[in-house]
RNA sequence: CGGCUCGUAGCUCAGUUGGCAGAGCACGUGACUCUUAAUCAUGGGGUCGAGGGUUCGACCCCCUCCGAGCCGACCA
């Protein structure tokens, strides 16, 4: 085994892992382990007047998470899938017969924490009150041979706790060990989305998966990701969003269908975006904003109660209350709001005025709506923290949203704001395959403005909208964003299990050729390096004598049983 | 893309007008048959993010780079 390059305890756990294998334990076993009762269980359903049976025999299996040996009996904490109760050990229940070794040898030397265990017993209460399992008998199930962080925690004080972000991230692994408060976001997550799929599947909608590979990239204004297909010889993209595609279930007869999709998008990272992301999307025909509006409102309501057992949700210092109704503004009446000016009445020019007195940046090229947008973003959207609606969004900045049937150069759009951001975005879906066409050219003009983020004319989807869509509301909400409000998380990469990370450091590349073409061991070459002889110049400066030392003393330490060099072997590698 | 902060032992963190690299936990050894941040004794463990510069001497000062976090810009 080569252990260069280890730190003293991950040999240490390597050696006791060898050491389990000398004694006829494998590490590592196949058969499965008879599990009868998680941790939680044995806690909630402990009786000290009135025990239940099968409290009395248990078998459990999960990870060691604290030892206190106290020489021939010992304490250790088991965390499962569920939590963690503690375990007692006492040398002569492990080991009934003459040979301690279990006890002694396995138990207290060769077993570390983050080791996996299955023991049996029965549950007790200890002297000092705790609910514990007396072991009767354990069970190596899996060796781990790197050491975790050393979390320690009384009376609710977490000490030592393993935070550093960049560390957590790359290794969700350890942090959902040791963090239990990130395991516990994660298993809300799951448990809002399939809230939130029951409450669809109740209303009689159809769960569908479209297109992740595109051809034309649409549904958003966004940047993709482009890749390649090699047979078709063809470009594809991420997808950005998949409501083209939903819409054309919906010409297909489909009246209610919905997604919960992967999106991609090229662009900024930070604590509210990750390049992939999750969206539900959602369309019923024959309805419109109005009706999904109420939808919203009932969904968020529930998942909220699902999850919380209540309406309100503490987040930060807020408490976000989701009780229905929400309030309801239109776009300018936010505007008017919070700024104080009616600009429903504005002409462009005016407006573009009414912006610089609100020190808006605007630029030339923006329109109507891209300024009243900028107005709403600087002055409405950060003062929006219980759930609320904005209504009635200029056109210029949703072409696939249908014309407001009563105001003029509107869409009937609404998007929810919450804690300051939007949650969800939906619209009366534009029906009208002549308008369509119209808002996709409009779009290519900007396209050819140089937006890059304008949409694609979407040949393929026209056809579908020709063939006649019924009138249909179509809703997207991001599943990231609302888990963050949900589960009280200020960033996104708290609730994606694998969030995108730069790639981490490439450990030194070492060429160990340059040692070993002056016919030195590759074994030895490593050690060299790693005992700070990095070049040949280096090495050519060193002392023989000393440098010999160095490497059998090495070997002698790190256990590596490797044949010593000789000291002429040393000198001549010096003066090769 | 810009500003600020950070990177030292497995983990959490100290550190020094610039003078042999520290603590707690973890780990090794010994003691202990109801402990719970177990305790007591004792011992090991470091390319101080990487590279360069200044200096007799750099974890510390300067420059470049890498990675992370926060804020802002851009963007949904």
């Amino acid at each position: 085994m080569d252990y260069i390059g280890l730190s003293e305890q991950e040999i240490i756990r390597r050696e006791a892992l060898k050491e389990l294998q000398t004694l006829g334990i494998n590490p590592y076993p196949a058969a499965e382990y008879p599990v009868n009762i998680f941790s939680k269980d044995i806690l909630d359903r402990f009786d000290d007047n009135n025990m239940p049976e099968d409290l009395l025999n248990v078998c459990l299996a999960g990870r060691i998470m604290t030892r206190r040996i106290m020489g021939n009996a010992s304490f250790a904490e088991l965390q499962d899938n569920k939590g963690r109760i503690q375990l007692y050990f006492r040398r002569d229940d492990i080991c009934t017969g003459e040979d301690k070794t279990m006890y002694n040898t396995v138990f207290k030397r060769l077993l570390d924490i983050g080791d996996i265990i299955g023991v049996t017993g029965y549950a007790f209460r200890t002297q000092m009150g705790e609910i514990s399992v007396h072991v009767k008998e354990f069970t190596v199930l899996s060796k781990s041979i790197h050491p975790l962080p050393i979390v320690k925690e009384k009376d609710g004080v977490i000490y030592d706790a393993f935070s550093d972000p960049e560390q957590r991230y790359r290794n969700r692994s350890l942090d959902l060990i040791v963090n239990p408060q990130v395991k516990s976001a994660f298993i809300n997550r799951t448990r809002l989305t399939n809230s939130m799929r029951s409450f669809l599947n109740d209303k009689g909608y159809l769960e569908v998966e479209t297109p992740i590979l595109q051809p034309l990239y649409g549904g958003a204004a966004a940047r993709p990701f482009k890749t390649h297909h090699n047979t078709l010889n063809q470009t594809l993209y991420l997808r950005i969003a998949n409501e083209l595609y939903l819409k054309r279930l919906i010409v297909g007869g489909f009246d209610g269908v919905y997604e919960f999709a992967k999106d991609f998008r090229n662009e900024g990272m930070d604590r509210f975006h990750n390049p992939e992301f999750t969206q539900m999307e959602l369309y019923v025909a024959y309805k419109d904003y109005n009706w999904m509006m109420n939808l919203v409102e009932e969904m968020v309501e529930r998942i909220s109660i699902d999850l919380h057992g209540d309406t309100k949700v503490q987040l930060g210092e807020n408490v976000i209350d989701f009780k229905r109704p929400w309030k309801r503004y239109t776009m300018y009446e936010a505007i008017q709001k919070f700024t104080g000016i009616d600009i429903s009445n504005l002409s462009e020019s005016e407006l573009r005025q009414e912006a610089r007195n609100l020190k808006v940046e605007i630029d030339d090229s923006m329109g109507k709506g891209k300024i009243i947008d900028e107005i709403f973003g600087t002055y409405c959207e950060k003062e929006l923290i219980q759930p609320t609606f904005i209504t009635d969004y200029p056109i210029e900045m949703s072409p696939l949203a249908k014309k407001h049937r009563s105001v003029d150069g509107l869409v009937e759009r609404f998007e929810a704001i919450c804690n300051g951001k939007e949650i969800c975005n939906a619209y009366s879906e534009l029906n009208d395959p002549i308008d369509q066409r119209e808002r996709f050219e409009q779009q290519l003009l900007l396209a050819k403005r140089g937006d890059e983020e304008a949409m694609m004319l979407d040949e393929d989807f026209l056809k579908a909208i020709e063939i006649g869509m019924p009138p249909t509301a179509g809703l997207g909400i991001g599943i990231d964003r609302l888990t963050m409000i949900m589960t009280n998380s200020t960033s996104i990469q708290d609730v994606i299990f694998f969030p995108q990370m730069r790639p981490e450091k490439k450990a030194e590349t070492f060429d160990e050729s340059v040692f070993t073409e002056l016919g030195i061991e590759e074994v030895w070459a490593k050690i060299l390096f790693k005992a700070g002889y990095t070049s040949v110049k280096m090495l050519k400066e060193a002392n023989p004598g000393k440098l010999h030392q160095i490497l059998c003393g090495w070997n002698k330490k790190n256990k590596l049983g490797l044949q010593n060099p000789t000291p002429d072997q040393v000198s001549g590698w010096i003066n090769s």
